[in-house]
DNA sequence: ACTTACCGTAAGCCATGGCTAACCGAAATC
DNA sequence: GATTTCGGTTAGCCATGGCTTACGGTAAGT
């Protein structure tokens, strides 16, 4: 069921809220776990566990620094998704016509 | 933690393998819950319970047909689900820029 | 009217996964 | 070299939620 695809990794780890909280904070600019470990509800331990999981999706990657981890995203990753949603856009675009032209046919036709 | 923002709604829905397959298979045009639940693994009623999480999710809509609920996509709640890629694919990016002017600067500094 | 097809909902089971506490290693500072 | 800071990992707890079974309700067909 769990695809490897990056697009439907990308989804998946962006269901969790706390994740797409740290996902959201990194567009923002880089940051280490510490960093984004303060202004979460979460300890730091859990916020390295979210981060693991955003990596393996390609959304972000990270930079050692000292004894810190700069993490930044990964724009390959983002795109990723954004491509799987612009395709599936133009999807419902089009579903969404034929079904339009459906009612209309069904309102004027009796 | 569960905002009520309708991109935060659609990614916690598409979060789901089961329900991106159904979304994927209505944006190839509408169905009825009995069409979406063969080629599915799961049960009908695991499927109309998933049609609810996207309705509510504002991905989908219904229009009833005798006793068939014919189940379309809402481009309205992609549409939010695009805006707020489109909005972190720029910070992304921004972002990135200001990381990769930080390493250079670090690597060409000394 | 009876039957059939389609669908939503409730109840309950159980696996998934998010979280904390505890541990350990690595790098910087003193 | 001792201490401190930072962070990944493990073990285990527990709530979330996805699934099935069973039921009831509506609309079409005969």
């Amino acid at each position: 069921m769990a695809n490897r695809n990056p697009a439907t990794l990308a989804l998946s780890a962006l269901g969790d809220g706390t994740r797409r909280s740290i996902f959201e904070r990194l567009t923002r600019g880089p940051a280490a776990v510490v960093d984004l470990a303060r202004g979460l509800p979460v300890s730091r331990p859990a916020v390295s566990q979210h981060l693991k999981v955003l990596k393996q999706a390609g959304l972000v990657r990270e930079v050692a620094d000292g004894t810190r981890r700069i993490y930044h995203v990964d724009p390959r990753g983002v795109g990723a998704l954004r491509d799987w949603l612009d395709q599936h856009w133009r999807g419902a675009l089009a579903a969404f016509q034929h079904y339009a032209d459906d009612i209309n046919d069904k309102e004027s036709s009796p």
